[in-house]
DNA sequence: AATGAATGAGTCTTCATTCAT
DNA sequence: CATGAATGAAGACTCATTCAT
């Protein structure tokens, strides 16, 4: 007994449900998982898991907070003492891809089915979005005070828009996860935020 | 009269049956919305369901195709002859506002979660969403014949992103449905998209 | 539409169906055949069954009736002036061997699972078997006094066992048809009825 | 003392439930009863009853087998250490007799009619009979050697016929119901089966 | 007479949750 | 704390029967 339980600390029961419950929520439908089923991958009798959590729903929202979390953290740690706009962007970016890479699966349950039902949960995600926006748009300004970005642009959409660009990679590579984006090709999509597609006299210089 | 009525009639149930369906997906849930809600509100007995629709599975793709052809529509009719990718675009990029605002309801199916076990259902969107990415790109690619877009670009992403942009006014409008996008700012999107926010010495100019 | 109806009597749709029904109650379970599948084989609406027949149970007892006519037929042919009975049985039991052959189907129905709910049946089954060992033991007793079959024997017993033997041979070839009795043997169980088994002094005497 | 009752409630709710389905499935037909029926009788809940048997159908097969069983044995037990054929025959069949009276009931349910459906049941039941065939097949051959059965019966049906015969007995009492059997006249059965129902000169020396 | 669209009662089965041990 | 046997509410689906045309 005592070998088993090396390594694991107090609260131990908790987290193993918890781990159990994300991997099977990162694998099917919140509706298709059962209660039953995380038990026993937890390895924990069905009661326990009533124990520690309220209610399958309760489970799931904190398989999501605890997916979310790393996610989030990403953008937020870049939100802060900023030299260049255009550099603090391509690092989340980039960033952004490896956390991709690293984590598909925990990213996979942030854009699977959620019960709409869970209306708390509902709210706490468009919460963090505004957070997520309010940062991004912080980004664009600062980029503006900096010299980076051009004044004229509606800050907040230029904000919403770098966001859809790192979440459309999640799309692309997530989601659908049928295709192997390139470091190198991902960075085009920055530069085209950067610099638009559009032929301006700038490139007719060339 | 009568044979004419009696196609009508027969077409009137199952689109009873089927705007019925599509109310109550997008009101809830795939899981949560039970046959015989549906058969209630279509008005009609809960085994007439079953003489249109094979299960509850089919009825939910048949609803979503339902919702999606619009969509689809609007892409595709800008797919031919263009003359200006630029006008093309801000035609679909408008049109899809209007479209939005118009069907808020229907389109909000199409980005609701919906259940992965309907694995036919996915391939079908995948697929959509190809044909959708190659028109897109080909219009990037005509915008660089036509001298207006820069050649340098890579088109694929810029047609993503492309897509991305119209996704997102959609996200913001019907998902989250917490913000009534003017026409203008949406405009600023476009903007963005064509000429980038980096501070380029065109701005510079000014 | 005359051509399609050569050859059709009044009173043809009814047999349509019932000759339908016998069909599909061949093939199926009672609870697994239905009346839909009934009306399409019988290539008549839905309706049109219940015009002629009043429910499901109706039509499958006029289907069991149907099919236990002529098995019913041959034994009483045979209950009539008697001038053998060692003969008669013989008559009755290839009779019975070739019937079988012949109609495997529709004797198939007669051993199916039947509703235990259709009372009506069941007692009309109870009566026609009354009435067969009637005809048997008719028979024996016949047997007796021709001075054929021993008249120490048990004759209601005696008749029974000959019905039963016949029965034997429907359950090896019908009911579990996975064996084809050849005519040979058949009639070695005929001989082992009215011979035994035994090795009495009779066989000793060879 | 808690171990020992731990197994023994288990089995006994599974007991509970299993004879619960047999006098339900001898009472009505398999698909005339229902699963919340059996349920009731068995006093658990609906659930219940699935945690013990998968399905239905698998309660139903369960049942199937709970009532073969004592019939199988009853048969098994005698095809052993034979000192004489003719006798190991009258005590099969006067046990027969006895189980039948004893358990009128568990036996209804291996004749009453069983959905052709339960595929797997139908195999069980023709490999169990191949089974019994061999078993009485080898007891003729046994008869033979020890001089009691004449050597040119055709054994295989001689095997098969005794089998009918105990059957039959069956059929009389059990499904048809309407007759009570005395030990002695079912014994003339057995005396026709060995002695045969003709007037040879054995009899005619009396 | 013939039809087949419409119906809804009735079934099996699942699974989150409870609670006695 | 931990358990898992027991539960029953809930839901998808079937099909005999009816009835308006």
């Amino acid at each position: 007994m005592a070998v088993a339980n090396r390594g694991k600390e107090v609260g131990n029961k908790r987290e193993q449900i918890l781990h159990a419950a994300v991997e099977k929520f990162l694998e099917k439908d919140y509706y298709q998982v059962t209660v039953t089923e995380i038990a026993e991958l937890a390895e924990v009798g069905k009661g326990t898991v009533y124990e520690y959590f309220s209610s399958k729903e309760e489970l799931f929202k904190e398989s999501f907070y605890y997916c979310a979390d790393s996610y989030l953290q990403l953008f937020k740690t870049h939100f802060v003492e900023i030299s260049s706009a255009r550099q603090t962007m391509e690092e989340i970016f980039v960033k952004h891809l490896a956390l991709i890479k690293e984590n598909r699966n925990k990213l996979h349950l942030l854009f699977n089915e959620r019960p709409q039902s869970l209306q708390e949960l509902q709210s706490w995600i468009l919460e963090r979005r505004q957070e997520l926006i309010g940062g991004v748009t912080g980004l664009v300004k600062e980029g503006i005070k900096l010299g980076e970005i051009r004044p004229d642009v509606d800050v907040e959409m230029a904000g919403r828009l770098f966001l859809a660009l790192n979440q459309m990679v999640i799309g692309e590579m997530v989601i659908l996860d049928n295709i192997e984006l390139e470091e190198e090709r991902v960075k085009d999509l920055l530069d085209i935020y950067w610099n638009g597609i559009g032929y301006s006299r700038r490139w007719q210089g060339h």
